[in-house]
DNA sequence: TCCTGTGAACAACTTCACAGCA
DNA sequence: TGCTGTGAAGTTGTTCACAGGA
């Protein structure tokens, strides 16, 4: 007997993906002062199915009432539950040039679960700068800080070409989950999780639609030339 | 007769998604004087499995040598052309804060197939301050700067509350293909592609599988408690 | 009556395994 | 022989459609 059946349950990654998104809906229409949603008002704010959204949150349990809808609060809970969200996340920022910095000053990071406790970067023009209270210092440090001072996820803000050594040295010092700016696939042990944003792939998937588009708007021409 | 068999058949999603790495990896291989890959090693590079690379690239055309593999360069080739990447792409970016100012000096942005040309902002604050030789100007003059040299795509770097207005303001203008990387859901007519970035989803997803490895090895002594 | 929760049908994607060509 | 390209099988994810409880 587990104390929350939704964390024994295998839930789908297409289904984790999304419930972020369902929480910051939900989370806008509690600050909104609404009560209570059904599926199919959450999901055409989100832009899912209701279907959809109904089988996502079924994996979670059974927290909706029938003829009626989802309690809102009721249900960002347990989302933030079955998230992890009801603990706080350490996090640890590896290179801070331009993009460092924005991720350090973004607010977003602070919301909810996750808490910057390290900035971290080897250029000694940068070392001992502050953002956000919070002192920049040379990598090889943060081995010994997250001895002292758990660090739960590492972010890695470098160019391509340092990503994978700093890679090796948040995977040396035990962090097992790594988010990764840079545009590099990292090889880690099997047990360590890495997630990768990378804008220049979205760039590009954006740029195949687009030529899609163009073409698709030409074809008449096309077909005239290739005559 | 289409000149381009490639971008006439469908290629789904999920390929679309990975041919960016392929690309990647491939200019990476080329700089390093590598003529020929095969499926197996590139698919190893990338990290992926041979028969999934093999299966994306047949999409596109058949460019290996059976029995030996595939010549790096035209490989190179053959993928930034299904990916529109032989034409040039104009790329302006609302919303000059942190995010911005790091997205308009990010190197990776110029490499291929993307260019700059306008910088976005209403702050009085930031106007005609110039980035990589680009001024900051409010977003009001972006309709007659796309009438005069066009916009392909654009980039909403914005706090979550101004997203929409900007996306609106875009779309009014005629762009329709948007990267979003404030945390808000946009709506938009169809046939604009938006894509979005979000630092605090991938966060979570993270968090809710290091959860889950928190959970996994502490579960002898939950299994005690739950007695 | 209304809306949830879910089995069943369907669709998309991945992996296997091998035919076929250099 | 060696590796690509691809049908077929297997897996995962989505949508439908309705049973069932408030």
């Amino acid at each position: 007997m587990s104390a929350d059946p939704a964390l024994r349950r295998e839930i789908p990654d297409a289904t984790v993906a999304r419930l972020p998104e369902y929480l910051r809906t939900l989370s806008r229409l509690a600050e909104d002062g609404v009560l209570s949603v059904s599926s199919e008002e959450l999901a055409a704010e989100v832009g899912v199915r209701s279907a959809q959204l109904r089988k996502d949150l079924s994996h979670l349990g059974s927290y909706g009432v029938r003829g009626v809808g989802y309690d809102v609060e009721t249900l960002a809970l347990e989302i933030s539950r079955a998230l992890g969200l009801t603990e706080d996340w350490p996090v640890a920022i590896v290179g801070m040039g331009n993009l460092g910095h924005a991720l350090a000053s973004y607010s977003g990071f602070v919301t909810k679960g996750f808490r910057i406790v390290g900035l971290y970067d080897d250029d000694p023009a940068l070392t001992d700068e502050r953002i956000v209270g919070i002192a920049i210092r040379p990598l090889a440090e943060l081995s010994a800080d997250h001895a002292v001072d758990p660090i739960a996820i590492g972010v890695i803000a470098t160019p391509a070409p340092a990503a994978q050594a700093v890679c090796d040295a948040l995977v040396g010092a035990g962090i097992s989950s790594i988010l990764n700016f840079a545009p590099a696939v990292l090889s880690v042990p099997s047990g360590v999780d890495v997630r990768r944003v990378d804008l220049s792939t979205e760039l590009q998937i954006l740029a195949f639609h687009a030529q899609r588009k163009s073409l698709a708007a030409g074809d008449l021409q096309s077909a005239v030339v290739a005559q």
